[in-house]
DNA sequence: CTGAAAGCGCTAACAA
DNA sequence: TTGTTAGCGCTTTCAG
């Protein structure tokens, strides 16, 4: 991975007589201002304990008086760390995605790190080239949202580095992890449903490729089965986007003419609220009512999903815990690279609205 | 602006025999490896005309076989930039600053620049130490969406820092901006009212320390004005929080009886269409059908406004190419520090649908 | 076209 | 408690 050309450097200065200050000072400028060493001015900076209090003050007073600011370039380099944590995502307009984000973003910067944010729109090479910058150094780890099929493709190259999955993860992989109870989650969305008379249950699923993909519909298949009923092939349907216009017209499709006597759905299950709330608006477009001729359930519970109408019945996941969660893992993992990676289930819950 | 401690760096090593490689690898390792000189390596490494092909392929070479990866703090301390590109924004949580900054970012990423995201939650003092971050170096600039007032503050300390302002400005602070014409486009949104017949309208404002805020309500006042209505107080909100909830009680007190004889509302212009959503469902909530009983205006776009019951008339403003103005802006800027700084307005577009 | 060498600004031994 | 000094890994003159 070999870099571009990059803009110039600043022109060595014409080593004009010393600046007004504040502009380009260095350690060494204060260290001269305050009559100490640079290794005193370092010292204070980092709030050593050796240092007699009136020499504090003196450098204190320079920096002050010199507006002088660390260059983090410089310290991070010596200290070989960029106290920045790198974090994938395959959408951050996703609210979803959005609320673990802030999760992350908040012990990050609890822990002195900022966050870089990188969208990978699921895309492999993209999610590669990314990881890489853990490599150039530019990241001190990562966390990764990203499919758990892509993170098995990546993870064999990348064993070594140290970063967490979050939402998505291969338990076999050996790579730390958080996420929810899946296949549980959408065993009792379906039992939801199961429970108040309906039979003919639809799953409006997302790329396979994504974990949390197949473990609900296997949790979907398995509940249905369980109850006596066998899962009709055409009450699946997998997209490959998460945006509302897609549930819109996955419903519209869905509840079309075409299938058996008798085997049009009379439930919808969505794996995300933002799916969901498309199926509410396709519904809506094609003359169906919520609940009484469809019932919906999804998935997240973001913060529209109470104020759609009708306000959706889903699988609360604690989104900001994930993203703490996560977080926690990857400072873990980095402040001892050599202790065992735990895998983490946070539990869900079902929250039952009007949809349903 | 001291550091607090920091971890300690990886201890020295132990100065064991050469590591199988691909670890800790640097420039000099690949230089021995391919028989050259550290510098030839690096002009390999930043595509640098002169260097005779059998060289290069003797050096790429090297650097495949060893998995060397470029040190970028490094490099970064030498060449004196980050290659990070600082964006603050008051709530990333909100999906109208999410595609903003997802047009930040694809600019930023196609000029080689990573993009350090904070959630400054429009609080000034988390701002001024974001803003720190470029004197520290650890950002080569920054992109501003915080409100104008806090800029203003800012900016009296800040003006000779490489950033622009996206959405909130203040055009007299001599910073480079980008944004929309807020006054005009609240005045094409309250017209749209009246001329659907209304004369009641009210105004769900945000925050007043919002550039917006203040100009939309005044194109909301004056737009009144000018069609011969004397807006009432009592018709106008203003929140700190641009949330659904938000949105949905406003809206229930807006409605409320206490208004003079024939003064309750008509319609309703809120400033975001996440308040606007908001809106719907609190009217909802009272019992109100929109826009039978009362219409209802929001304001940005963004996706879920055509999804919702019934869907948003809106302003639309072009999020995306904001983002991507304000981050082109920035480029500009930091390739030329003394070039003179355009304020860029971008043009918004009224959407009807079903709301009104 | 290639190499030797001088730092970028900082931290942390090691000495005093 | 403080100072001296040796790099961190890279880019870039300047010589050859």
């Amino acid at each position: 991975m070999r870099a571009g050309p990059r803009r110039q450097p600043r022109s060595p200065e014409p080593a004009g007589p010393a600046r007004p200050a504040a502009e380009g000072l260095s350690i060494a400028g204060v260290a001269r201002q305050a009559g100490v060493s640079v290794a005193t001015v370092s010292r204070v900076l980092n709030a050593h304990e050796n240092v007699r209090p009136a020499t504090r003050d003196k450098v204190l007073a320079a920096i002050d008086a010199s507006g002088y600011r660390v260059n983090e370039l410089a310290r991070n380099l010596r200290t070989a760390e960029s106290r920045l944590l790198l974090t994938m995502v395959p959408d951050f307009g996703n609210p979803f995605y959005a609320e673990i984000v802030r999760g992350i973003d908040s012990v990050a910067r609890q822990h002195g790190y900022f966050m870089l944010l990188c969208d990978t729109g699921a895309d492999a090479g993209r999610e590669r080239s990314y990881f890489d910058l853990l490599r150039r150094r530019r990241a001190d780890g990562a966390i990764c949202l990203d499919p758990a099929t892509i993170q098995q493709a990546l993870g064999e190259a990348s064993s070594a580095l140290p970063w967490v999955a979050c939402c998505e993860f291969e338990p076999s992989m050996g790579v730390p992890y958080v996420g929810i109870d899946n296949y549980r989650a959408a065993g009792d969305a379906v039992r939801h449903l199961l429970a108040r008379g309906h039979r003919r249950i639809a799953l409006i699923n997302s790329d396979i490729d994504y974990l949390y993909a197949r473990q609900r519909q296997q949790g979907y298949l398995d509940a249905l089965t369980e109850a006596g009923i066998t899962p009709l092939e055409g009450w699946r349907m997998n997209l490959n986007s998460l945006d509302y216009e897609a549930g819109a017209s996955a419903a519209a499709v869905l509840m079309e003419p075409p299938h058996p006597k008798n085997a049009t759905p009379t439930a919808i299950f969505a794996v995300s609220d933002t799916l969901a709330t498309g199926v509410l608006h396709g519904l809506r477009s094609i003359g169906k009512r919520v609940p009484d001729d469809v019932a919906v359930v999804g998935f997240d519970d973001i913060s529209i999903a109470s104020q759609v109408d009708p306000p959706l019945t889903t699988i609360a996941q604690p989104m900001r815990e994930l993203g703490e969660t996560a977080a926690r893992l990857l400072l873990q993992r980095l402040a001892n690279p050599l202790a065992s990676v735990p895998g983490v289930l946070l539990p869900h819950r079902l929250v039952i609205r009007g949809s349903t």
